[in-house]
DNA sequence: GGATATCGTTAGCTGCGCTAACGATACCTT
DNA sequence: AAGGTATCGTTAGCGCAGCTAACGATATCC
């Protein structure tokens, strides 16, 4: 590695790729709105339809969150009919979800809301450019891919009665 | 080429992109949490740095909020020394707010930490690699330009005591 | 000067994130 | 076989963020 300074060429891009993935999707979930369903119980519902039948410990880490809060999110979606629980008679500490075939379906409504806006707006482009888009996002995918990895160096220190209501924290 | 039909094409690269936008999200958003500040307040300090005084009103409706919603936002901000309300002389209904010193470092610090992070990915690209990605953002803000003015043709429908506690729409 | 409109705040509700604690079940060791 | 430990999911309880409704204070308009 030979980068002792950040390279002032990848900070900018780096920066303005952030700003365009916040716009983006800051655009996209009034889509999501149409569903009657929340952002993370759509979100969990997306993940048991393509991941298949999960227990509820691999969706809450599937999801990054903790179990307590994906009971709740699974509760509110078995009411609404769109997941199942259901047991296993190997493990019954177990607790397995899959999707009803209303929740296929209204999820599939709403991934095809929100992706034919962007659909409607990447098909506006050029062959050339298309195929530009194309290879873009394909190194896209290679940097989130890359990100997985890397250690996250943080340590609060500026919270004061925050950092504690939110996300995870302190392992010690 | 010039495909009248730029459907499936379009579509599984929009699918892709709606997908790398997210995980790219969730990935950086764990460099926020250092700041100690939940992502609505730093969102809105950010627009409060970078987009001068702003009254109250005017500072929701860039967050997509309704003014009770900032309010607290703002009120939280000030107790942690990051930003001040100040009266208008001319029109005493308004509250404006500012900035202080600290705000300003404190979301510095932080952009530069989740900026850092993705730079790091995006500099062990090759060079060539990185123009084709530079050229990708260039086409993605485009297209999200693009999709601001279009209508968001919405409805809610599978609602049932949902819909009512998280986002704004009914307009009757 | 009195009706009307606008701005921000307060009050009260729901949902989502967390930690702590607990019962049930599985596993492991003796 | 029995008892200790570990794991899984749930319950209880807290803080923050979103909303609507209602209200006081100020501007504005006859």
């Amino acid at each position: 590695m030979t980068s002792r300074k950040p390279e002032p060429r990848a900070q900018a891009l780096a920066d303005q790729l952030h700003s365009s993935a916040i716009h983006l999707l800051r655009h996209l979930r009034k889509e999501d709105d149409a569903s009657g369903l929340s952002a993370p119980r759509l979100s969990a519902l997306s993940v048991v339809v393509f991941g298949g039948p999960l227990t509820l410990g691999q969706l809450a880490a599937a999801e990054q969150v903790k179990p307590p809060t994906m009971t709740r999110i699974v509760t509110g979606l078995e009411e609404d009919g769109l997941v199942q629980r259901f047991g296993d008679a190997r493990d019954r500490r177990l607790t397995r979800i899959r999707a009803t075939a209303k929740g296929q379906s209204v999820l599939a409504a709403g991934r095809a809301r929100r992706v034919e806006r962007l659909a409607a707006a990447v098909g506006r482009l050029r062959g050339s450019e298309l195929a530009e888009l194309t290879r873009g996002v394909q190194l896209l995918e290679e940097i989130v891919g890359s990100l997985r990895g890397q250690p996250t160096r943080s340590e609060p220190r500026h919270g004061k009665h925050s950092a504690a209501g939110r996300r995870q924290r302190s392992k010690p």
